[in-house]
DNA sequence: TAGATTGTTAATCGATTAACAATC
DNA sequence: TAGATTGTTAATCGATTAACAATC
């Protein structure tokens, strides 16, 4: 298994089939094909085939996939078999609507550690969590060796706060800042920004 | 301009690309090279200068791209010359912070109608805006002839109102719930799935 | 003019699809 | 056995890159 180097872009749809199958689980279903899945996700019966078969041998002819042993294979392949602790920097309306999140728990993260530079922010409570001083951050998540880090800061503020993450050690950052990060290639970066979903679609109107 | 079909994969880099320029022009610099804009956005000049040639002769050779001019362009292209009437589905923490997101008037939109299903919800204010009662969506959307909608609603949910949505004429849709919605090749959807987006990264650490 | 940078072509590279033997 | 569906190959399709003439 993962001989040869993955492309990216398998990659990122492992994820979509992950979730699928979760509820696909959820709702008492054993077994499934790359049709059906295919369907449920938007993608090609061939590329599902192809995607998986990247991995291993998953299926067997004639009645396709245990979405039990699949959903296993998935989480291993992904590093989702655990539970990341994640650093929330940011505790606007964002942050606290991601502190408040109640997706992560069952699909491999854990938020454990929450930041902001704002004197009115530091020190309150966002659900179990008290919001810690930003300037604290790289000795903090060094600390408690976090990997993954979450940052819903303004633009202005979100290089240098990404540079103090990576400082500290973490590789993973979801950005909700609209702004690029640039970042060693050791660091991966995921971007959310809505305005700019929003103007991927405005185009086709 | 605009002769062939462009590739989706384009479209979708073009607001990255607005988004950094608007950034450059907010620091007052005036032109900037395909070359220059490239670092910024992590993405190749070629790659860059064959975008934007798909729409038009943007540039001058020896000097470049005047910032303010494909800024025009570019908002042209995308459609976002304009402001866009947004509705919003779920009043819960994530519409919440959506609703206060600060970053979507400049950029070509504005929330003008929020929908949530519950009593609780119903009636409460939010910024300048009243929680309608989603069962008016439909009518309510109609009149107001909203063709975008965010979706932040449980992911139950998500397909029923998304159906609603379509048949009052929404044709873009950005789906928060974490689940793929099934919509005619008519309507347009984005995925904001956070937990989605951590999974694409940890493979990686 | 000399230097810089575009727009575009052709070559390369990579991803998707169609088809089917293998086999459950 | 007959039917279904995988894993994989080869063909197609599409995207990216490199290179350079055109020209500001």
């Amino acid at each position: 298994m993962n001989a040869e180097k993955i492309p990216d872009i398998i990659i990122g749809r492992l994820p979509v089939y992950l979730r699928a199958l979760q509820r696909m689980a959820d709702n008492g279903l054993k077994t499934t094909s790359s049709q059906e899945l295919g369907e449920h996700v938007g993608i090609s019966a061939a590329q599902i085939r192809k995607d998986i078969s990247q991995f291993g041998e998953f299926g067997k002819q004639g009645t396709g996939y245990s979405i039990a042993y699949l959903l296993d294979k998935l989480r291993e392949i992904l590093k989702v078999d655990r539970i990341w602790d994640v650093a929330l920097v940011g505790a606007g309306d964002m942050g606290h609507a991601l502190a408040n999140y109640p997706g992560f728990q069952n699909r491999g993260f854990c938020i454990v550690a929450i930041f902001d530079n704002s004197d009115e922010k530091i020190g309150q409570k966002i659900g179990a969590f008290v919001v810690q001083d930003a300037d604290n951050i790289v000795e903090s998540i060094k600390a408690a060796n976090i990997k993954i880090a979450m940052l819903t800061v303004p633009a202005i503020a979100a290089q240098s706060v990404a540079e103090k993450l990576i400082q500290a050690g973490v590789r993973a950052i979801l950005n909700y800042a609209p702004i690029n990060l640039n970042v060693p290639n050791t660091v991966k970066v995921q971007y959310i920004d809505p305005a700019t979903h929003l103007q991927r679609m405005t185009y086709y109107l």
